[in-house]
RNA sequence: GUGGUUGUAGCUCAGUUGGUUAGAGCGCCUGAUUGUGGUUCAGGAGGUCGCCGGUUCGAGCCCGGUCUUCCACCCCA
């Protein structure tokens, strides 16, 4: 192990990476502007009382906590038993971000008279977890979220679908929208008899396509379901679309909530897109504050998890003392979208970051015009770069060839002695000379670039 | 947080039941080409075997700890 390691869980990017991640961003970025949603940027750092209890007790652990500066034993009384979390009370009292969500509702609740109503925003910045790193999942990793608050209308739901839909197609990635809603949960798990057990409900129906139905009737009826109904409404798990649609309301759902997401289905295909939005009645996600609609976005054929997910909560800011304000919100998990990208070999070509000229100096003497005659490029908008050094042609040449420059421009004795300029084409093998004058008048002329 | 897994040259990896000086491919450097990359040829450099400790006459190999990677839980993007 070298000297100085990275955190774990935490990645440097190099710029081959952090190009790839902005082109992702910009994709991301011109979708949520096209749809009038503002930037809002919030700290790293959130008061630690604001994040605590927002994602239930698993949920508590994976926030990174801060210690106090300064001497933060002080406020530990001698002798207090050893329990981590009453410790990390006293001696934190700040934490980083643990998700978008909660702090956007922190900053409604701050800026309740100042926002009109309803009010969009998206939000593209990284947030931390103190989670086990494993493939696709990272300690820091960045989300990118548009949520809309103030409004009850599905059509925001629809508006979003579309949003997500955007995104892939303009990346070129098939993925597959899952949508449900936690009333029909609400509305399985009441069939089912354990109406005051829905989060353990839904944790085990989540598990399905991992452990089987086998498993999960075997769990449910470990919960008090009885093995008749878990028998029944697992056969209606494995359907998808309309047919689960029908089943479930043969079994006599109550809540609107397959209305609602058969609403939102029908709006959303009177639009073109290559993306799919399918109702899934085994999509169960757990995030405690969702309360109608619930979204996952998957790709077709990828390795690890969701590309982001999302839902509607009623009543997110009443924790921060502003009531009644709904909303709807998705998130794209960017670290996880790159990774799909990169194995489904999607990254467009034009990414890189070679400049298109470099200038070569052969001796000291040429130095100066070299240098000015990239200054020029420069000028003309042509990215160059300058060879600080006079060592061998050969070496400049292949720093050239691997950085994948297209140009290189050397000037040397002859060239300075007859006002020319050697213009090599790495990519065709050419060289010309060609009359200083001319070249600096209009360089663009003489290059291909696209 | 629980259980498992991984770590050998810049990279990908080999390394026999523990036994001399730890290897290969690729990459890198130098030269053939004193002003021409990508091909070829010749030569060369580079490793506290993740780290710390233990067993042993002797450890890359066995044991313990630790860090890291990946995997399964948990949860999620």
């Amino acid at each position: 192990m070298a000297k100085a390691s990275i955190a774990k869980g935490m990645r440097d990017f190099t710029s081959f990476e952090v190009l790839r991640r902005e082109y992702i961003i910009s994709v991301i970025r011109n979708v949520f502007e096209s749809f009038g949603y503002g930037p809002l940027e919030t700290p790293s750092m959130e008061n630690l009382e604001t994040l605590t209890g927002k994602y239930g007790d698993e949920g508590d652990k994976l926030i990174f906590r801060v210690l106090k500066s300064g001497d933060f034993l002080k406020s530990v009384p001698e002798n207090l038993e050893r329990n981590a979390s009453t410790w990390s009370s006293l001696i934190s009292d700040k934490a980083l971000r643990y998700d978008l969500t909660v702090p956007f509702a922190r900053f409604l609740a701050n800026n309740r008279n100042d926002i009109k109503l309803p009010f969009k925003r998206f939000q593209i910045q990284p947030v931390w977890r103190a989670d086990r790193p494993q493939k696709g999942r990272f300690r820091e990793f960045y989300q990118c979220d548009a949520d809309v608050v103030g409004s009850n209308s599905l059509w925001q739901e629809v508006e979003l679908m579309q949003m997500y839909a955007r995104v892939f197609d303009a990346l070129l990635l098939p993925v597959k929208i899952r949508i449900s809603s936690r009333r029909i949960l609400a509305d399985m798990a009441e069939f089912c008899g354990v109406g005051d057990r829905f989060m353990a409900f839904c944790i085990i129906l989540d598990k399905v396509d991992k452990v089987g139905v086998e498993e999960v009737v075997r769990q449910w009826v470990e919960l008090g379901v009885p093995t008749e109904k878990a028998q029944q409404l697992i056969d209606i798990i494995a359907l998808r679309g309309e047919p689960a649609v029908e089943a479930l309301k043969a079994l006599g759902a109550t809540g609107n909530g397959l209305e609602e997401v058969s609403w939102v289905i029908e709006k959303f295909s009177k639009f073109n897109s290559d993306s799919v939005l399918e109702f899934d009645p085994s999509l169960a996600r757990g995030l405690d504050y969702y309360t109608g609609c619930i979204f996952e976005v998957e790709a077709l054929n990828s390795s690890f998890g969701s590309l982001g997910g999302g839902g509607r909560y009623a009543d997110l800011t009443g924790i921060f003392g502003l009531k009644d304000v709904p909303g709807v919100g998705i998130s794209f998990g960017l670290d996880r979208i790159f990774l799909a990208l990169e194995e489904a070999d999607l990254f467009p070509d034009s990414i890189q970051d070679a400049p298109d000229v470099l200038g070569v100096q052969l001796s000291e003497d040429s130095a100066e015009t070299v240098f000015r005659v990239v200054s020029q490029l420069r000028e003309n908008c042509v990215i160059a770069e300058f060879y600080p050094d006079a060592v061998k042609l050969k070496k400049q040449l292949d720093y050239a060839h691997q950085r994948g420059i297209r140009y290189v421009v050397i000037i040397g004795e002859n060239e300075l002695a007859n006002n020319t300029l050697q213009l090599k084409d790495m990519k065709e093998g050419e060289q010309f000379e060609i009359d200083m004058e001319d070249f600096m008048e209009n360089p663009i002329n003489y290059l291909d670039l696209n």
